[in-house]
DNA sequence: CACCTGATTTGATCCAGAACAAGGACGCGT
DNA sequence: ACGCGTCCTTGTTCTGGATCAAATCAGGTG
């Protein structure tokens, strides 16, 4: 069932270096986000339990509903969380990105589905294993808690998005908010990058395909963005973050 | 600025007993909440740093923006969460009743403002006792780290609710949402109490005062619900969760 | 009681965005 | 090059819920 494809933790590190020691240039990039989500003084109890995996682009690795064995961090790629409704509706609650963690919420079931928009790598633990670090570490449960806080902000700050705002407002605020996604893991950039489909936007904003195209269009014929592939560039900042502004 | 009344913590409670032994009648009202939230084991500590302070209906004590200086618990009543626009628009994030936590997030400003839809009582903790205390037991904070993380289940839901579906989806679930919260503070009853307004549930679903006023009548005319002030009384309960069913 | 004020319901119209429909544009395999 | 599938855009129509407008209702208060 599951498509992601685990990859042995290496114990002694393809550059020879031990875990614990600096990362040689692939490992380094590898738990990047681990590190900086986490301090590094964590990073050499969270090298023992760690399982560096790859999904690739398309394949879903926790699905909703299921017993959550694991909780994973994103070190590379972009991964949609989403809610399904019965009927097949979905809302995308979130994009998670380098740095961030997935299943953080101590329950026993996963209460979304996640699946990658393109190849993606992870961190994965196992959640016995990530439950001791916890428990011995209450550094790291601060760091997780601190996270968790930081989410649920979030999370209040897209109900108001989708509950009262407009659909050109909510499409303004998304890639005003990947635009500095983005800018904390490679710098800032006028060319926002939206690996996702239009389809995806739609799902996480609550709207449909064509509202969200429709929408970039007429940002675009403003002079306002451009819209290139794989990506939009802001040509008017100043009028985008006025659209956005709450 | 802040409306609500500070009530001197009694270092000796009004039945005689010292603080830390099992609490009088009225003190232990009081405590329930926390007590429920945290643990009977946690009292002891809180017991020390709590003030118990009181918010008469409509009145604000916690503002959006402003330095977040305390952290509260509800022990009666219910509390609005919400978020304004500039240009005066709402939405409310959550209803917080007794046993919930506000103020959680460990941010230097409150992303929210609060306020009693009805008289209501709370545990106020000074911003840095309560984070002491954290430090000090790590217990604590595990209990505080599955609130939040069950609060953003609660937002992502809510997200799902708001962005994907209808209006008389909203309203069912948001009725079986409040049924399941009260029988957990006081038992199951057919009777939803309602305290908040009928644009408080507009301004938590995403929907007018009109909307929800109409949406409430289709399901009474429909022999789902009936209305009764400041309450709806459950006629068929199947009906109401096959419409709330996701 | 008569009056006032704020909450709620109900009615009539409007409109932003959904739904349906039809082309493009691009990539991929043959 | 051609056909095919997927994604995106654009055009048209439709509708759920918003907006505008009045009643109705429920508490106060003099």
């Amino acid at each position: 069932m599951t498509e992601i494809i685990e990859i042995a933790h290496p114990r002694v590190h393809a550059c020879g270096r031990q875990p614990g020691e600096n990362y040689c240039d692939n490992c380094k990039v590898r738990s990047l986000a681990v590190c900086a989500a986490l301090g590094s003084e964590e990073l050499p109890e969270l090298d023992n339990i760690v399982h560096h995996t790859r999904a690739e682009a398309k394949t879903t690795f926790i699905h909703q509903g299921e017993t959550a064995e694991s909780v994973f961090s994103v070190t590379e790629g972009v991964v949609r969380l989403y809610k399904l409704l019965s009927d097949g509706r979905r809302q995308i609650i979130g994009f998670a990105m380098p740095g961030d963690f997935l299943g953080l919420a101590l329950h026993n079931r996963y209460g979304f589905s996640a699946d990658a928009v393109d190849p993606v790598g992870l961190c994965r633990f196992d959640r016995r294993d990530f439950d001791n670090l916890i428990t011995a570490k209450p550094h790291f449960l601060r760091r997780l808690h601190e996270f968790a806080t930081h989410e649920l902000v979030i999370a209040q700050e897209q109900m108001t998005l989708i509950g009262r705002r407009s659909a050109e407002e909510r499409v303004a605020a998304f890639l005003i908010a990947m635009r500095e996604r983005w800018a904390r893991i490679k710098g800032p950039s006028v060319t926002i990058q939206l690996p996702m489909q239009r389809i995806d936007m739609a799902d996480y904003l609550g709207l449909t395909i064509e509202t969200v195209s429709r929408t970039l269009t007429k940002l675009a014929r403003d002079g306002i963005i451009l819209i290139v592939p794989e990506a939009v560039r802001v040509l008017d900042e100043k009028k985008l973050a006025a659209i956005a502004r709450a």
